[in-house]
DNA sequence: CAATATCATTGATGTAAGTCAATTAAGATA
DNA sequence: TATCTTAATTGACTTACATCAATGATATTG
């Protein structure tokens, strides 16, 4: 049994030990180095993955070239290119690791076998992509009410794990400004 | 039986007779006319809503007095105060009614009886919460990558039915920009 | 059908953040 | 530890969009 995820599944709903071996019986130790990709643009996605422990980046190439990071991933979190996954279409993402990474992945076909046999991870991943929106819907209220220093305080006060150890130009794009624009937003928070 | 809801859910999930009676039996009928509100911003939070005729905006006012529409209803969407709702705490949100409006609602108490009488319906919220989380990712994408003018003619390819019902204030306080600067941009387009 | 709000448009000006270019600081590698 | 690479900072300038103020166009209502 993997001790993070099983913890995290029972801090979300109360699954019979059938239902945790069940999950358990189709997850895959994955590992990734810093630099490398878990996944990218283009590929077919197969997989969802959870962190046991590193640090991750998923980010998005526009057509101008420019990335856009749509999520940092630390441990207990999941990560992936959620619509490929859900809609079975080519991955638009790339999912790059900030540090050396190991994760659990749990492939598209296994997770509708999970789902049909043990309903209760309906609501396990219910109350997952539940949390996930309201997340979101918090990220978009932000960017429109709140200028630069406002969100860059909140980003450090909400992800104090993810702070410090993602490059600031990482996260100034996660904020969307540029890394010069947060150096300055940086230097007069100091003083 | 409400016909608009059942079709709704059955394009998404196969419940059998006695699924539809029992999410029927639950559904009450709620009408607001054009100007009122449907939910108010430190109020409880005890429905969901199934848009059955009519156009709503669900809106944040922060704390400088700027609202801010975080979405749009029309015909055969579900609206409501998503967190509040979620976390059974006062609402952040005012729902109010953009043209007069004829709504099914279902409160906090039955949706957790519905879950556990009949766990198909942990799907069909699952589903729906993955599409919401699937759009809203690409509204935020679209907000650090497009300019005002790219923005609102995806709005307009996204929403056509929601585009000729909302004004136009409301259109760009929903991408996040002046009435005046997208007023310019309409000016611009149609040249 | 006036009278009166409400909404959309236009112009003039201000500002936060972007861009481009150079410099300094910090890590990584040999 | 010296070298090379990558990241962070700073300055000068540009730009998209906001703000403020006025006017024109639609609705709404007595």
């Amino acid at each position: 049994m993997h001790a993070p995820i099983v913890k995290h599944i029972t801090n979300h709903i109360s699954p019979s030990q059938d239902d945790l071996q069940l999950f358990n019986s189709v997850l895959t130790q994955v590992s990734v180095s810093k630099g490398q990709f878990l996944l990218k643009s283009g590929t077919h996605v197969k997989h969802q993955y959870f962190v046991v422990k590193g640090c991750l980046k998923a980010y998005y190439l526009d057509d101008k070239g420019n990335s856009h990071i749509i999520q940092f991933a630390v441990e207990n979190w999941w990560i992936g290119d959620f619509e490929a996954f859900f809609n079975q279409t080519p991955a638009k993402l790339y999912i790059e690791a900030i540090e050396d990474a190991h994760l659990l992945s749990v492939s598209y076909d296994n997770l509708q076998k999970i789902y049909d046999q043990a309903p209760i991870y309906e609501r396990y991943f219910r109350l997952l992509l539940t949390k996930a929106f309201i997340a979101q819907s918090k990220r978009i209220l932000s960017s429109q009410e709140k200028n630069t220093k406002e969100r860059y305080l909140e980003f450090c006060a909400s992800y104090p794990l993810i702070e410090d150890r993602v490059p600031n130009y990482d996260i100034a794009n996660y904020l969307g400004v540029t890394p010069e624009n947060l150096s300055r937003v940086r230097r007069l928070i100091k003083s």
